[in-house]
DNA sequence: GAAAAAAAAGGGGTATTTCCTGTTTTTTAT
DNA sequence: ATAAAAAACAGGAAATACCCCTTTTTTTTC
């Protein structure tokens, strides 16, 4: 049986050429990890993940069909705390980046860095708890600047069920009468939807609400 | 020095991680494959390409910085015929796909397929000179189909260099005058670029403009 | 079960987009 | 040099998007 002296780890990443390739690399980089289990999705990772056998670290991507890298970490904070997230994503813009910040992962490394920083990464996850670079604390302190301005007045950015519908449908040709009807709502509510979200998403048009749905992934090109 | 029984390839992706993932992949895979060198794109690549000691297959991104797949096949159909190419990419829509195909590509694989496809992928193209699955081949066929309506009416969907201003310009708060006025024309010039544009491209208003725009990567999120 | 909050709907108006049918100017080809 | 083609530009009209402010209905909360 294992003795505890490896680093259990467990991969969370729907490429999976891209899983497959990681793990052949940790394994070439130390001797000292063991890769537990390797999942698609969130999903995949709850119905593999034994409370008996827990990793350490979990490398986990963001963008995921059937539950995400967010949903993934929310519900590891709930139901396994102990486990530590270690986000390796394509994503890189802020929002996502302070999204995952604030809900506690140990660091963020882009798809691109050399094999060596991730083995630094985990290294420093297991000894100190954490690992962020200079690109995270970037991301912070320029979040920070502009959170002095714009305060909490638009405090999260989650979407409701029917501003998703909206959104998505608010990517097309059909006329804000068109999805109000598509959606069984006067043309009036929806337009109250695109002014709230105007507001919220600090957007200006359609056209701006149009690439918010694209960038943080509510339509899908 | 090398017998030439060995399989000489090249990488050619931006994300350093996924790149060495595959190298350390292809290696446990088959000791028949010699990783010849790995490139973070185009430009790299013709760099580390020597032609005294050509990669017999290619395995090809498509989104990089600098030089990305489209142009990197280009430049080796012009450089370097006898190099055939395995585009591995997660884009999947059909204009890539089938634009690929059109540069003689000789296979085309998702990232999220198993090491076991990247392998016999590898072997087909050796031996039959490619390898094309049916997920390509459903693409081909709904492409085909599509052509006998549309025919030629849109040739190309090459955007000239105004075009791609104004497209980028239509991604924005602006209205129709402020871009005019930035790009130093008439409202009613660009007017005449949005119709045309809306007809070329086949969209009906503003937002399939500018989602068309990222889709074809005219404009970063 | 009443008060408060949120969602849905409406009235009315301005700005912008979209579409149509042209003319003038500039480029390209022969 | 001249005809043909493409780009730039226009007038005008209808549809749509956008905005502000009010009312009704539903849901939440105490």
């Amino acid at each position: 049986m294992s003795t505890g002296l490896r680093l259990k780890v467990a991969l969370v990443d729907d490429h999976t050429l891209f899983r497959k390739g990681l793990v052949s690399l940790l394994e070439m980089i130390s001797s000292e990890i063991e890769v537990l289990f390797e999942a698609d999705n969130g999903l995949d990772m709850q119905r593999k993940l034994h409370p008996a056998n827990l990793p350490e670290i979990i490398l986990m991507d963001i963008t995921m069909p059937g539950m995400d890298g967010f949903e993934s970490v929310i519900w590891l904070n709930k139901h396994h705390p102990a486990v530590k997230v270690l986000v390796v994503s394509m994503v890189e813009n802020e929002e996502s980046v302070i999204k995952m910040l604030k809900l506690g992962v140990k660091g963020y490394l882009s798809k691109d860095v050399e094999p060596q920083e991730l083995n630094n990464a985990l290294s420093a996850i297991k000894s100190q708890g954490f690992y962020y670079t200079d690109f995270i604390t970037g991301k912070l302190v320029h979040t920070l600047q502009q959170d002095a301005n714009i305060a909490q007045e638009h405090a999260d950015t989650s979407l409701s069920k029917k501003e998703v519908a909206f959104i998505q449908l608010a990517c097309s040709d059909m006329t804000y009468t068109d999805i109000a009807s598509e959606m069984f709502l006067s043309p009036k509510t929806v337009d109250g939807y695109r002014n709230s979200l105007f507001e919220k998403l600090q957007v200006k048009s359609r056209v701006g609400l149009a690439l918010y749905a694209v960038k943080h992934g509510y339509v899908k090109l």
